[in-house]
This record gives structure tokens, C-alpha cells and sequence, in this order.
DNA sequence: TTGCACTCATTGGTCAGACCGACTAGACTC
DNA sequence: GAGTCTAGTCGGTCTGACCAATGAGTGCAA
């Protein structure tokens, strides 16, 4: 992993940790690179990402800001692919993605909080699209960390999605998840 | 425009001016630098979005390779967009946006071979959905430059698109948009 | 006291030059 | 002729500096 790849998730975590959300203000580069302990450079190419996502949007003079993404906009969107993935996953799956479906799925009732998102990459790259998983991946990273709270509910759709998809049963699995999303809507 | 999001679309000039294709070596970043007339950091600011991408693909000590999408898949993300992204225009859609269809159309019927991708960014940008516009502006830029030749029969496929979101016929406009997909797709 | 113009420290944006580790091709050895 | 060694090239990163835009505080004028 290079510095520069490594810089946008620590970025996410520290926008994560100190609650910042949209309108927010994150701290001056030559801050952010001290802390992160790389250069300023390294750490614009990180931001880049972020900017270029729409996630961030610097204001030269004054500083970077959160922006984030409308969340029914992006709803709209995730309910056009991630069904369609779920479906193609239910094909293509190997022995490799059921057992790290399983992994995750292990995580996700433990509670862990980012499981979810793994989840959602893990079908996106079982799809056998690597432009869908693409979109997918950005699609997640759009969202700002822990968008949504793991519970009983969510487990037991995602399961359901899993268990569709471990059995090939592609209409099944696109319908679980858009079930989900659907649930979300609202 | 700032001097490193202006190098993005100047790279992709000069790959579809020397014809690169997938598997093609980039000019060094050093020799790429000097020819925009930028600094390598500023360069690399803008290579990082490509690569990001997954337009191109870098390797230390050797160089950075042309990656590219593949072409089904590709259709298959676009398929779930933009027909979908056509529906919501021709809902949404101003008035500043039916002009710019009518521009990009002449444009498009002049012969011009950006038109195309630049009436696929209107469509996104006047659904309404910024999400939905940024996830179509992804796609137009994996596509190695004027992947879709202008024809007579194009034309003719766009325009009715147009027409459809003018009339506020979101199914109609839905449905000619797809159909120009399923043509492509064989 | 109030309002405004000004100043200046801060911030993102960019540049120049340098060093490092990884890679590759060509020279060299056996 | 096959394998090894080496020097040059390339991406990756760092340091330190300057620029332009911003905005808050300052001081002046009304």
C-alpha cells in the first residue's frame, strides 16, 4: 500500500472520530500531514481522491470542507446496481467469496460497525464486473463512515442475501437486497 | 480550473492523439510534466484520479500502463444507469438544460466526436441526481476517448432520446435510451 | 458609536529539486 | 550461450518555498 492510497482511509477515520459532518470544516493541510506523518504532497494526493469523489471540497484561502452526498440521491443510485450485483454474484460466486461472505457475515453480528460496507464491496467483486464493483466501491466510500446502524434487521437481510447468493439463486438474491434497500427508503 | 484538474482531461487527450491503447506505456512522469507544462506534483495530482479509476495503472521502476475497462462490462453498469438517468430528465429537466440538448445535438450532428459522451453528462446532470450525475461522469471517463464511433444511426438513437425528455416521457425516454445500449452491447 | 477600508496571518495550489527503492536492459563473466 | 552484475530509468516520497485567495481583526473616518 502506498502512502498516498493509505492517506484516504485514515482521512475517513478521522472525519469519522471527531464527528465531523456536513459543512465542517477539516484541519489545514500542513496539519493533516503532521499528524498523518507524511508530506503535504502525499497527503493531497489522499485528499484527491476524496475531493474527486465529492466527498471534500476545498476552498482555497479558507480551508476544506465535508460535502457528502444527498442520501436519497445515493439510495437511488445503490438500489440501480447493488440488486443487479447481488444477481450476478449469485452466478459468478467462488469458493473464495462464500468464505469470505461468511467471514464478514461473523463480523456483521458481532456488531462490527463496518462490516456492512465490507459486505457491500465483498458482493460488488464476487459480481465477476470489475466496473460494477468499481461503482460499488465508490458508491460506499461516498457515504460518511457508519452511515448505518447494524442491528437485528440488517443482519438478518444480509444474511438472507448470502444465502441466496451461496445457493445461485440470482432473482432471489437481487430481490433480498433490493428488500433491504427498499427498508432504508423509508 | 485548477492547474491539476485541468491535467486529467489533457492526459486522455494525448493518449487518444497517440493512440494508446490497453497494455500502452505512458510517457514518464518526468517527460509528461515538461510536455503540460506542469510540476510533477501537480502531474500526479492529476494522474491520481485516472488511476483511481482504473484508467491507468502504474509500476514502480517501469512505468504507467494504459488499464482500460472491459467493454461488457462497462455496457452492463451503463444499462443500469443511464436509461434510468434519461427517465429522471425527462422529469427534471429545465430549461437551461433543453438548450444544452440542442446544442450538443448540433454539435453531434456536425460530426463531432465528443458530443456523444458530453450529451450522456447533460442527461446525468439533468436528472437531478448529483449522485447519479457523478457515477455517469465515472463511466464517460473510463472509456478510452470516442470509444463510439458518430453515425448517422447514433444521431438518430440521441435524438430521440432528447425528444422523449423534452416531451417529459420518462418511460419513452427510458426506453429509447436503452435501446441505443442494446444496439452497442451487440 | 458605527461603519468601512485596510492589513496580514492562514489556507489551498503550485513549483523546484532531491533522494529512495523497484525495475529493466545491456554489459560482463563463466 | 546462459546466467549474473550493474548502471540508468521510473514511480513514490520528501523538503522547503512562493503565490493567490480568503477572512478576521485593526484602525480610521464619519
Amino acid at each position: 500500500m502506498s502512502v498516498a492510497a493509505d492517506v484516504t482511509p485514515r482521512i475517513r477515520e478521522l472525519i469519522v472520530q471527531k464527528g465531523l459532518t456536513r459543512g465542517d470544516r477539516l484541519p489545514s493541510e500542513r496539519e493533516l500531514a503532521a499528524d498523518l506523518g507524511v508530506s503535504r504532497p502525499a497527503l493531497r494526493e489522499g485528499l484527491r481522491h476524496l475531493i474527486d469523489l465529492g466527498v471534500l471540497q476545498p476552498r482555497r484561502g479558507s480551508g476544506t470542507y465535508i460535502a457528502g452526498a444527498d442520501n436519497e440521491d445515493l439510495l437511488d443510485v445503490r438500489d440501480r446496481l447493488e440488486p443487479h450485483a447481488a444477481r450476478l454474484a449469485a452466478r459468478s460466486r467462488t469458493a473464495i467469496d462464500l468464505a469470505a461472505f461468511d467471514r464478514i457475515l461473523d463480523d456483521l453480528r458481532a456488531g462490527d460497525q463496518t462490516s456492512y460496507n465490507e459486505l457491500r464491496l465483498a458482493l460488488g467483486a464476487a459480481s465477476g464486473n470489475s466496473v460494477l464493483a468499481h461503482a460499488i466501491s465508490n458508491l460506499v466510500e461516498l457515504e460518511p463512515g457508519g452511515s448505518v446502524r447494524v442491528g437485528n434487521r440488517l443482519v438478518k437481510e444480509m444474511t438472507r442475501v448470502v444465502e441466496r447468493v451461496r445457493d445461485g439463486d440470482g432473482a432471489g438474491a437481487r430481490q433480498a437486497m433490493r428488500r433491504h434497500l427498499r427498508r432504508l427508503q423509508s
